[in-house]
DNA sequence: TTTTAGTTTAACCATCTGGTTAATATGCGA
DNA sequence: TCGCATATTAACCAGATGGTTAAACTAAAA
């Protein structure tokens, strides 16, 4: 592993763990365990790193996702794909929900940006599928925005509010854990039942 | 309002925008219009300042949320009380939820001692209260704890994930808002439609 | 009016933080 | 082996940041 990679690592586990704001570039030069110099002969500055981790963040979902939401399935299929995929990435990458919608939360203006030129999860081609199986009689009559709101709430809301949902639920990591596992597979049921005519 | 009032505001309005590590006492004291030593003068510390604002936010939904959970309703009642009202309540305070996550997250620590000894969302009562009814043949037989984490998915994820939500599915404040005045009733209708027998 | 307790402020301080610099080390082609 | 570009470091810097202090202001009691 080259320096450069050492500090992106360093730079993923600590952004993550702490948010922009809360990170030091110091801190992350002791996790990697190099010189703090380094980060800036290498990323130039803090937010150039920031933006090379989160931008990695988002890379690693979006064509996951839009693979999913742009393949030729039927919609059941693909909430089914789509709700499995995804948790069993995100229990592999716990921190990367919670990481990506706070920093989304706390910079509204590089939101905005980030949406018109990257590439990110886009489901406008989902979107007109269920409009087109609504009026084929397949799905009932639901609002296509309401319904992709409702799979992703579903499936992000748990990881996103990690340390809410343990503290309220009182359970424990491996109970969490087990409790991601039983979702795979009830969460695309459940929306596929409330939905299916 | 006298000049506590007017620290405490301001210094809500602050740490719910940029959370406790992005916020600097110099912004909360210019937003109430008063000096920074004040700041120390009535709240000691940032520290104490902050939780004093996210004891607040908390204390705010908590006995709400509580009320609804704890009642003599029926669980199908109960879910319908709870999302139409945490809907509203959100709506005229939509940082609340973003700020309440984002700081347990990365605050996990603190989150074990405030699980314990503070007036928190408690739904055993109403966990209980839905195994009793799956036994009465009156729900499907359904993990409580999921049916729990359903129900707070899909009221608070929209609002957690604010900013993410609008972008993905490109909707304006406006339009958010008027989905979410939507999801008041339907998102009842769907979660008990698909645990009804 | 004087005293006194509680408020409020300007100025200050130690420390932290992101970032720079100049010097040194490393490795590799000639 | 030498020369040179790249990689790495220790030391440093300016500005920001949380927090302190001592003085000044205010208002009500004596």
């Amino acid at each position: 592993m080259n320096t450069e990679e050492k500090i992106f690592n360093a730079a993923r586990i600590v952004f993550q763990k702490k948010g922009f704001a809360g990170t030091r570039m110091q801190e992350i030069a002791d996790e990697a365990g190099i010189n703090k110099a380094m980060l800036h002969y290498c990323f130039k500055n803090k937010q150039l790193l920031f933006e090379a981790v989160f931008m990695n963040a988002f890379s690693q979902l979006a064509p996951q996702i839009n693979a999913i939401f742009n393949s030729d399935e039927t919609v059941f299929e693909k909430i089914t794909r789509f709700t499995h995929s995804y948790i069993s990435f995100v229990l592999l990458n716990p921190f990367l929900p919670p990481f990506v919608i706070q920093e989304m939360n706390n910079n509204p203006e590089f939101v905005k940006t980030f949406f018109k030129n990257k590439n990110t999860p886009d489901p406008s081609q989902l979107i007109d599928q269920i409009k087109k199986e609504i009026a084929l009689g397949i799905i009932k009559p639901v609002n296509p925005k309401q319904l992709v709101l409702d799979i992703f709430a579903m499936t992000v809301f748990p990881f996103a509010a990690q340390m809410m949902v343990k503290g309220i639920l009182h359970v424990s990591d491996s109970e969490f854990n087990q409790m991601m596992e039983e979702r795979k597979t009830t969460i695309a049921e459940q929306i596929i039942n409330s939905i299916k005519k």
